[in-house]
DNA sequence: TAGATTGTTAATCGATTAACAATC
DNA sequence: TAGATTGTTAATCGATTAACAATC
């Protein structure tokens, strides 16, 4: 559907657009101008990015808040609801089988998996925990596309292998470390130890700096 | 110490470099092409990167594992131990208390703050937790420089405020929501619900492709 | 029609890659 | 010395910004 290849920081600011205009009434009209400004860009931008997958303003108005909101929806592909696999029920794990900023018509946690017998068999919110072992088996019944990995960084790896022998077509990475995957598969990594290290560096930065006044 | 301004992602990249040779022997010695196969780059952009900061290498050779390590911990400033707070102790503020996956030694959550009554004076992993309303006053009393931020969206701009007035330099937000603070300050967003529809996105791309076929 | 704002093209900026002289 | 690998410069690629004709 995109005309040309589109930049992955432009997926990434279609879900904030959507965010931004979430709770506007569908019936407003927003210029790009007005949507930049709710944000961090700039209304050059916000054109831009729209204009890969279409036409949706109106020249000399704007853009309706109801088609916009139905249209980035359409192109995120929002309009499923895509089965999750979560593996590692530790902390960080449980947390996220709760977590309420995951939207729960869009993304649907169907299995919890773990490798301690004494978490197997355990329910979350629903959710048994069943042994890893059994990913490559499970994932297909429930039509699972997406794992999320929040075990320990030595396990991350072989989870890794099995989710995809399960099928799935996406992962979300937690464990701090970095995995290997078929490129079919998409790869995103949320690393939290790199975060606090950037964070690090600038502040220490700017103590530095200021120092050499 | 920079020589020129260098690019927010070879930071990014000093942090998987140095995580990528924390196990090595501190004698080996490793060529760019050796560390950029350990990982998803080329040898040109691992030079490239730490000549940003020095010249660490001996050509002919390659980089003394000891003094990489070294010289990355030191540019990312990770010989102190930074203070942190974090706001908002429900589940996944609980499950960051804990994570391991923090280094302990660099990074020290020193306070834990929440609005809700019931959970105020509860001690978790050696924290008490204490009211939002005292934020200003309690961090820089502790040296706290890095706020965390795990409350709900509605609550996000309100706790990165009265972190500012308590003197963090960086704020870390989990809350599915863009916050604004001084430019002074250094803000990281760990979206997840965005790293979820990045990759609804790529999905279903992938699946619309076949279909076309 | 006059005013406003889109979609798009061209100009700019910045990061990555290629290539190689300098150096051990 | 010959072989290897660095640090760096130049070429390429890609994303952002500026600008404006087309359109309501």
């Amino acid at each position: 559907m995109p005309k040309f290849k589109v930049p992955e920081v432009t997926i990434e600011r279609l879900s904030i657009y959507l965010r931004a205009i979430k709770r506007l009434n569908e019936e407003n009209i927003l210029s790009s101008q007005e949507l930049a400004n709710l944000l961090e860009t700039s209304d050059g931008q916000v054109r831009k990015d729209l204009a890969y997958f279409g036409e949706f303003g109106v020249p000399g108005q704007g853009y309706k808040v109801g088609k916009l909101k139905k249209e980035i929806r359409h192109i995120l592909g929002l309009n499923t609801t895509w089965g999750m696999a979560l593996v590692g029920v530790g902390n960080l794990g449980r947390a996220l089988l709760i977590y309420p900023g995951f939207k729960r018509n869009e993304f649907e946690i169907r299995a919890a998996f773990d490798k301690d017998p004494s978490k197997i068999g355990k329910v979350w919110q629903g959710v048994e925990v069943q042994d890893v072992e059994n990913i490559p088996q499970i994932l297909p019944l429930k039509e699972i596309k997406i794992g999320i990995i929040t075990t320990p960084a030595s396990a991350a790896q072989e989870v890794a292998d099995k989710l995809v022998k399960g099928g799935v077509k996406g992962i979300l990475n937690f464990a701090p470390t970095r995995i290997s995957i078929p490129k079919e598969v998409k790869l995103k990594n949320v690393d939290l130890s790199m975060q606090l290290e950037n964070l690090s560096y600038f502040l220490n930065k700017r103590s530095q700096i200021r120092r050499q006044k």
